[in-house]
DNA sequence: CTGTTAGCGCGTTCAA
DNA sequence: TTGAACGCGCTAACAG
């Protein structure tokens, strides 16, 4: 049982089968045709032997690692981690590896990911924006392999492009709350930095027939009751409904309601935008935009790998994917016209 | 500006700089003095050829591809997120990557997952067991690399293991129930096949004082809302608390009692058992006990780098990690009691 | 249908 | 303080 602790290789494979290397490879790859008698008895050897490919052989030979990456700001963000699935299951179809990194919102930490993908020579790269983004190594980047901008826009960069239709979800958002009779909304916007959240709001704007008060805060759920303690329902500019731009926010600003001793939705309406897992579970259930995550890494990854059988080595394609409005139970029509209708 | 497409290499650098490719490869490694002059030529050349070293060929050289793989059912579980993000911190810290695969509690795709991270030859492997777990091919690895099991234990594996204080944590529940006044309770336990499971329910057991009825489900939402169908709060076995031992099932649960009219937790109280993220804003805020995902993840990556590091090929310590109660607003004493108290 | 040879890019002896 | 040479494991020419 005292097993040599060397790794087994294709020679050893060849040996043990009376045959050569070569062969070896080929009834493996299937390259070239092989006779019965031959291909058994090498299946048989690299059975009892637990032969393994070196991977690590296989991509300095090929030069591709069969791998791409996939980098977000938080792993731990439902929307994410659906992505990256989509990302995985895109990739795995096609016999590729996934290698993830998380950045955290951290601008150090995503460069050094960045760097050792580059480094280890992952074939493509999915990039979802966080903070601001790394633009000259993924600029310096995007002339080696792929690289597809998910969810996030980053002007000024060649790539491929995959996102939700941020525009039309701000409109549907401000649509709905215009037909639901309000006139006047507390728009909580994220970084305007941000192309996502420049879009959603240009949508909303599309379509909301009132007055919009538009209030900046950071994506995150503290600016969403922030926003609402420096700018209450009944300060100097009334509203009767919140929109979020995101649902942390929105989450946060049903929290900031609360505590002024508001109720949603009687008194006061609250949308988001995402559709995140706790949108709904909270309380109330979170009207809000559903993005679908899945479809933006499984498309982005697919795209990617298109390219690369293309041999191309940089893409510039660009998917819009479709969103749809959930209404749940935090939006309702404003007081006065409530009690007109009833 | 017409870049020759051939990758450039250690050749290049050192023709570059005028020295031989031993000399970069010392100034890169720092493994034997160079002199100042020829270090700052060499890095002179390294930045203007823009050259990264091969990773493929570094680890095919010194067979170790400084990366740990991590297994898990379900990425977009927060739990599990959470636990990947204390593996990466970990690894990376030690100058690993980490590759991730997610096996979406399909066993065939986790047995793919397994064999590409084995053919990649990762150096050391964190597995969360989801679905039955693959034993033959986990033995095989753990005779290679050092695997360590996280949050849920296989018994006849020699790995090391890192699990939360399951058993702790059950009794914590028990304990907490019975405190508040509770003689009856209904327990919606998972899969016994699994470590976890067991556990919780022994501790629950160890500390409830009252009647448990036990029924057995599979540690979905699903799970939670059939239990409460088959086992309604008035039926044959009365009871006023229900344990979920995990807390999708608690939210099953929560849903089922809705349905049938009951209110939580003034009629009944629930408890569950994992506090991921929705079960601090679900509607009633649901008591649970917390484990330390992060810590797991953290605890397991650095075990696994530590045997790397001593040169171990198998590992065989053992981490209990300890939770801690959250008690938030879905328990409060049964009615009677609570009738008697006021 | 099968074998021989060469080289992918690197780190590491061994020798100077 | 520096170089030359070898080989990690594999596959794509190029024979036969």
């Amino acid at each position: 049982m005292t097993q040599s602790q060397r790794r087994v290789s294709i020679i050893d494979v060849a040996t043990a089968a009376g045959v050569s290397p070569t062969t070896v490879s080929h009834v493996l790859s299937g390259n070239r045709p092989v006779s019965e008698q031959t291909d058994r008895r090498v299946r048989a050897a690299i059975a009892t032997l637990g032969y393994v490919p070196s991977h690590a052989a296989q991509s300095l030979r090929s030069g591709s690692m069969r791998t791409v990456g996939v980098l977000v700001p938080d792993i731990t963000n439902y929307f994410f981690a659906q992505l990256i699935t989509g990302v995985e299951d895109a990739a795995s179809e096609a016999g590729f590896s996934t290698i993830v990194g998380n950045s955290r919102f951290d601008t150090a930490r995503e460069l050094r990911h960045l760097n050792t993908m580059a480094q280890r020579g992952v074939d493509a790269l999915v990039y979802v924006a966080g903070a601001p983004p790394s633009r000259r190594i993924l600029q310096e980047l995007s002339r080696r392999i792929p690289i597809a901008l998910a969810d996030e826009e980053i002007e000024s960069l060649v790539t491929s492009v995959v996102v939700a239709d941020h525009r039309k979800g701000g409109s549907l958002l401000g649509s709905h709350l215009a037909a639901l009779g309000h006139t006047a909304a507390l728009v909580i916007s994220g970084p305007p930095s941000l192309a996502s959240c420049r879009e959603r709001l240009d949508g909303f704007k599309d379509t909301f027939t009132g007055t919009a008060i538009v209030v900046e805060a950071d994506y995150l759920e503290g600016g969403g009751s922030a926003a609402i303690e420096s700018h209450p329902p009944d300060g100097n500019q009334p509203y009767t409904a919140v929109c979020a731009l995101n649902d942390l926010m929105a989450m946060g600003a049903l929290a900031g309601l609360r505590d002024l001793g508001y109720s949603v939705p009687e008194e006061v309406s609250v949308v988001g935008f995402d559709d995140i897992a706790a949108a709904a579970v909270i309380d109330p259930p979170l009207t809000t935009v559903h993005q679908p995550a899945y479809e933006v890494g499984k498309t982005a990854a697919t795209q990617l790998l298109n390219d690369i059988k293309r041999g191309q080595r940089r893409g510039s394609s660009r998917h819009v994917l479709d969103v749809t409005l959930v209404v749940r139970h935090s939006t309702a029509p404003p007081r006065s016209r409530r009690g007109r209708s009833l």
